[in-house]
Formats: C-alpha cells, sequence, structure tokens
DNA sequence: ATGGCTTCTTATAGAAGA
C-alpha cells in the first residue's frame, strides 16, 4: 500500500506531469494540493481514465485539493467541519478501511503577516478535527503539505532559516501538537539520507543547490505506523521541465 | 536586496507562494 502527498502547484499545468508520474508509480492513494481550479474545471475524466477514483474541492487562484486513489472511496468530507473556513484546504475520505486526510496547511506567509495567526488557528482547529477523526477511525492518515519544517535537521541552513515563518516555535509546536494525538512522521521511522527535502525555491538554483526544506509530510496513527516499511521523498519530478516546487512524499505500508 | 522564479488574474503589474 503506497501513499503519497504532493503539492502540485497548479494542476492545470501539472495534470501531465502527475498522469506521467502515476504511470511509473501506481500508487494506491495520491493526496494532491494547491491544484488552483474550481470544481468545474477539473480534470475528472482525465484521471479517471488513468484508472483512479478522485474526490476533490477547489476554488479560483489559490489553494484546492484533491485525492486520488485505485480504491473506491466513501464518505468524502471537504474543510474542517470545526473551523469556518472560505479557504479549500481540506479533503478527506474513507479508503480501504483507512482515513485518509489531504490538507493543505496555509503558508503564513511571514511572523508580522494576518496570516500567520490564521496559519496557526487554522491548525489548532485541524487538531482538534483530527482527534476526533482518529476516535472514530483508528487507521487515519494526515497527508499533506503542512509548510512546517518540524526540525532543524529540515532546513538546508537553519541558522538562516531562524526566525522565519514554516521554522517558527508556535509552528513547530503545533506539528508536534498533531504527534501527540498519536500520530507519527513515516519520514523519521526510519533512517534518511541528511538534508532530504521536499520543497527548493525556483530562484537561486534551489534545487540544483539543494537549498531546501522538508515541509510535506504523511502521519500515520499506530495501527498504520506499525505497517509502514518506508517513506521516501521522489525527487524525479522535480528535475523535469516546468517542475512543481514540491516533490513527492511516499509513504508504503506493509 | 523591496532581489532571484512560477502561477494566476474579468491580466498586461502585482500578489502569493515558501
Amino acid at each position: 500500500m503506497k501513499l503519497v502527498t504532493w503539492n502540485v502547484n497548479s494542476l492545470k499545468v501539472r495534470l501531465p506531469q502527475v498522469l506521467q508520474w502515476l504511470e511509473t508509480n501506481p500508487v494506491d492513494v495520491l493526496c494532491i494540493q494547491e491544484t488552483k481550479l474550481t470544481d468545474d474545471k477539473f480534470p475528472q475524466a482525465e484521471i479517471e481514465a488513468a484508472g483512479y477514483h478522485v474526490a476533490f474541492t477547489g476554488q479560483k487562484t489559490y489553494n484546492g485539493v484533491a485525492i486520488l486513489s485505485r480504491h473506491a472511496i466513501t464518505e468524502v468530507q471537504k474543510n474542517n467541519p470545526l473551523f469556518e473556513d472560505e479557504q479549500q484546504r481540506i479533503i478527506a475520505a474513507t479508503i480501504e478501511g483507512m482515513r485518509i486526510v489531504c490538507a493543505y496547511v496555509p503558508n503564513g506567509q511571514a511572523l508580522d503577516s494576518e496570516k500567520y495567526p490564521y496559519k496557526l488557528s487554522w491548525l489548532a482547529a485541524l487538531r482538534e478535527w483530527i482527534e476526533s477523526e482518529m476516535g472514530k477511525y483508528p487507521e487515519l492518515a494526515l497527508l499533506g503539505d503542512y509548510n512546517i519544517a518540524p526540525d532543524d535537521r529540515d532546513v538546508h541552513d537553519p541558522a538562516a532559516w531562524e526566525g522565519m515563518n514554516l521554522v517558527s516555535p508556535p509552528e513547530r509546536a503545533a506539528f508536534q501538537a498533531l504527534l501527540d494525538l498519536g500520530l507519527s512522521d513515516s519520514f523519521r521511522q526510519f533512517e534518511q539520507p541528511e538534508k532530504t527535502f521536499s520543497w527548493w525555491d525556483y530562484r537561486q538554483l534551489g534545487f540544483r543547490l539543494n537549498k531546501g526544506v522538508r515541509i510535506d509530510h504523511v502521519l500515520l496513527s499506530a495501527p498504520l505506523a506499525k505497517r509502514c516499511t518506508s517513506c521516501v521523498v521522489d525527487r524525479v519530478p522535480r528535475k523535469w521541465e516546468q517542475p512543481s516546487d514540491h516533490a513527492p512524499v511516499i509513504a508504503t505500508l506493509d
């Protein structure tokens, strides 16, 4: 069982790459963020023709999330019922008995931006909701773009990033609060190469110089964490022409 | 460095991303 998260930075632009990637990576579940498409523009037919079920919720220009699955999708939930939000950042569904939650956490922009407290309250509400979902669904996976680098190991240059958005103590505390629910950062269950990241700036040769951060995560509840045999970042599509600035993160379960 | 790149917009310069 392979569960994947990938921020595609516009599904309109990246659909050919997503389909190409799926051809060589026939995964069970792919959670996508930043589709940037209203539902009427979502490429449902193309995705279904590739052999995937799909659930999605989107808006114009920003945000937008989707779950693609080889298996049937039921109990679709759009957005956090505990958090009034015009922004389409969450979609959840039940697949093969697992509760799959696909999340695009707000970026926050900067610590002095009005988007930063929105990010923190959004994360607090996410924690509340995930806690209740875990009560209903022991097998839960929370996949997405968290816009949080949990640890200094997850940042190419921690000194340069100190005091910045994505690494601030309140953001890291919000990430830890999710782990404290009993979720496991599947990536850290295993020995990993140093300086493994999931996002690299388009500018300044960010990818070539590996100036990245690890902000895309697959969190697993205990029954799923026990079955997890690996979690890796696939850097391959980041090398393609006109790539997303994020790479897919793949968790494999027995 | 108010930088650098990419995507989007009832576009054609500015916002947002991270």
